[in-house]
DNA sequence: CTTGACCTTGGATTAAACTCCAAGGTTTAT
DNA sequence: ATAAACCTTGGAGTTTAATCCAAGGTCAAG
């Protein structure tokens, strides 16, 4: 038996993120004080270790709210629901990532081409980038090797 | 000139996020009609396409506020200002991945471990990873070759 | 019997980037 | 002249996952 503190001492969180679970349906003590203070038995304190670990995995809370819910009547689902559920989150973040991914090849084109140096941004590869073409102009500076600076580099690994 | 639904028109975008742009000192219209329409200018055109680039290799709307103000007055800032914000976008765009990529890695164990079959999910091995252990639990039945199945499995590629 | 630590509630706020709405004014086409 | 399409403003709502606050009640120690 904890109270609100405890458990949440003990799992690393905040009370208010336990007093947010509660209003969301998420995580309810089995039982309170006369005095009306929270009281988590250990089956609330597993539930609540559910939900942090699917947390980590990246569930959001109102999928974890349906995990649960599965959880808590498991005969009357199949594996598959929940298999089902851990492949669309899995295909949602394999998405998110390729999304990130053509960021992140982005910015390090921008990144390659510019010198970095301390002479002015009035000739920056960068600026010039976003100002006028995307980055396939870059990414043409990058791949000619018979490319000029934008301007004098000034550090010995500028690309421009 | 644009009056504010053209130009959203042929940049795919949406009137109301003319007027958030403008509303967060983005982009304003260098001329309004007596009427008091709005009218956008080649510049301002040139300024929207500018914030569309800046969107699409993941800065935000603040960065790309701080972006343009650079772009406004490059004569007092330097090549290395620039990268220095395109270099701390990768290193916020490669920890994100990170993150993504430590949840697609759980979730493809998860949903390896689980036959994903209409048996009751009463013995589900996703339920129980996130039960009572972590993610390894069910590594460790994916390495070991001798695991058993938690229950029949009614699907021929149940790793459980 | 008072101090301090803990607990209660409801409601406000945060960040991001829009999106939608109501109530009304303007332009354009028929 | 009138309908359709467009524009204006201010303000509210959406989503997610909390976090913070105020005003007050409870409990254990000294
Ligand atoms: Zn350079
Ligand atoms: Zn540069
Ligand atoms: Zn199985
Ligand atoms: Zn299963």
């Amino acid at each position: 038996m904890y109270r609100i503190g405890e458990l949440a001492k003990t799992c690393g969180i905040n009370t208010d993120t336990l007093r947010f679970y509660e209003k969301h349906g998420l995580l309810a003590p089995s039982k309170r004080t006369v005095s009306g203070y929270r009281v988590y038995s250990a089956d609330d304190a597993a539930r609540l270790q559910f939900i942090l670990r699917a947390k980590a995995v990246g569930f959001s809370l109102s999928e974890i709210a349906d995990l649960l819910s599965i959880e808590l009547d498991k005969a009357n689902w199949a594996c598959s629901d929940v298999k089902t559920m851990v492949d669309d989150k899995l295909l949602q973040v394999k998405q998110r990532i390729a999304e990130l991914e053509r960021f992140r090849r982005s910015l390090q084109i921008l990144s390659d081409t510019c010198c970095g140096g301390p002479a002015s941004a009035e000739h920056c590869s960068i600026l010039q980038a976003l100002e006028s073409c995307d980055v396939s102009r870059s990414e043409r500076l990058l791949d000619k090797e018979t490319h000029t600076h934008h301007h004098a580099p000034v550090q010995g690994d500028c690309k421009c």
